[in-house]
DNA sequence: ACAATCTATTTACAAAATGTTTACCGGCGC
DNA sequence: GCGCCGGTAAACATTTTGTAAATAGATTGT
């Protein structure tokens, strides 16, 4: 998971970037000016930074010089307003990767956002695994030898639950509160339900499982 | 794969535009003379040259005359200083295919580029593809097994969406984000709507999706 | 060891949620 | 006006999911 650092003193602005990139999953920071984006940049180690080419106080331009010449070379992608006359080998010399010019598209900004982390840590796919199988969290798509694996929503939510939890026993109220959240209550034999579907689909021997346990009278454990 | 000679004398200009290339894909061949320059362009069979007009020893003149009366027809883009009173004749009868005036963005810089590389060899389109179909993202054209379809603006934004996000689960609140902006509050059937659409031109079986696929309770994913 | 009791599994099913398709209407450009 | 496009609503289809009831298994006290 990426978390991104954005400097703009425009807060408008600055909160719907913010709102933009959580909700394609990225972790955000915030500054509104050059001196304490500068600090974030250097203390909070964000994957990518993005910054505004006029601060008040110390300028974008000084932020990203002063943040190569502390040999970091975290992505920076600049935003400048429609009318500056930006000098874009300046742009390059100062060492950002990128440029966006005001207004942009979300869909602009997005794409240049992945293009600058694809290009600069290509592919980093969470994969969790177990026995034979795989589950890519990015993709949401469950493998067995191979073979991509039909889950539905409340199986994949349940899987990922016991695989964020291994070898410890969960009791079903802890269940329901996680996988099913707080605002529904069904019966608790509803994890059961799910825990036999699961079985079906994951253990070899769905009669005899290996990673899906029972703990009488609690709940159940999962074993990787 | 594109490789690109830069010869000019200014060593920082030199490495900016390099790091330029080499971000965008580009393989690239540097000199800072005329006579370096000659001899990497004639042996390393560039797919573009990059000449500064005014270069220590042999001039940016000469060394286009020497490729050209070497019959070699590598594309060249001469990048001339701003006081320079350019003869565009003279850039003509030398054999430049265009120029750029310094200093340049890096945007105009990359577009002539590939402008001048499209000219050459018109196969430098950027073309996405998948299965049987192909997508001139420059020429807003998409084909299947050769022959030309009719896609509405819509869809061709959202096709485009898709290959850009591939084998990834796009929700349709992300969808609607991006191809619609967030100026328009479209309802998310609007995205199954066009999801159809695109289906029933793009799926070889419309009915049986192989390329754009449901993901149950949370929206698309498109596998290429 | 046995029965009684409690707990877990399984199956089937109906309700709810979600996705697909079709048809329609307003807007826009010709 | 006519035709294309895009958004929406409504009808329809499909999948998912919670639950109940029947069955199987484990535990406990005697």
């Amino acid at each position: 998971m990426h978390t991104i650092l954005v400097i703009d003193d425009d807060e408008n602005l600055r909160d719907t970037i913010i709102v933009l990139l959580e909700q394609e999953g990225f972790r955000t920071l915030s500054a509104a000016d050059g001196n304490v984006g500068l600090e974030k940049a250097l203390t909070a180690k964000p994957s990518l930074i993005l910054v505004d080419l006029r601060l008040p106080g110390m300028s974008g331009v000084d932020v990203c010089k002063a943040i190569r010449s502390a040999r970091d070379s975290t992505p920076i992608i600049v935003l400048s307003a429609a009318g500056d006359e930006i000098d874009k080998v300046l742009l390059l010399e100062i060492g950002a990767d990128d440029y966006v010019v005001k207004p942009f598209g979300t869909r602009e900004l997005l794409a240049r956002i992945r293009a600058v982390l694809r290009r600069v840590s290509p592919e980093a796919h969470q994969v969790l695994s177990f026995a034979d199988t795989q589950v890519d969290l990015q993709r949401r798509v469950v493998s067995r030898k191979g073979a991509e694996l039909k889950l539905t929503p409340a199986e994949y939510n349940l899987l990922t639950f016991f695989l964020q939890n291994p070898d410890r026993p969960l009791t079903r109220d802890m269940i329901l509160n996680s996988v099913w959240g707080y605002e529904s209550f069904p019966n608790t034999r509803t994890v059961d339900a799910h825990v036999v579907r699961l079985r079906q689909k994951l253990e070899p021997e769905p009669d005899c499982p290996r990673h899906f346990l029972t703990v009488h009278g609690v709940g159940y454990r999962f074993l990787p």
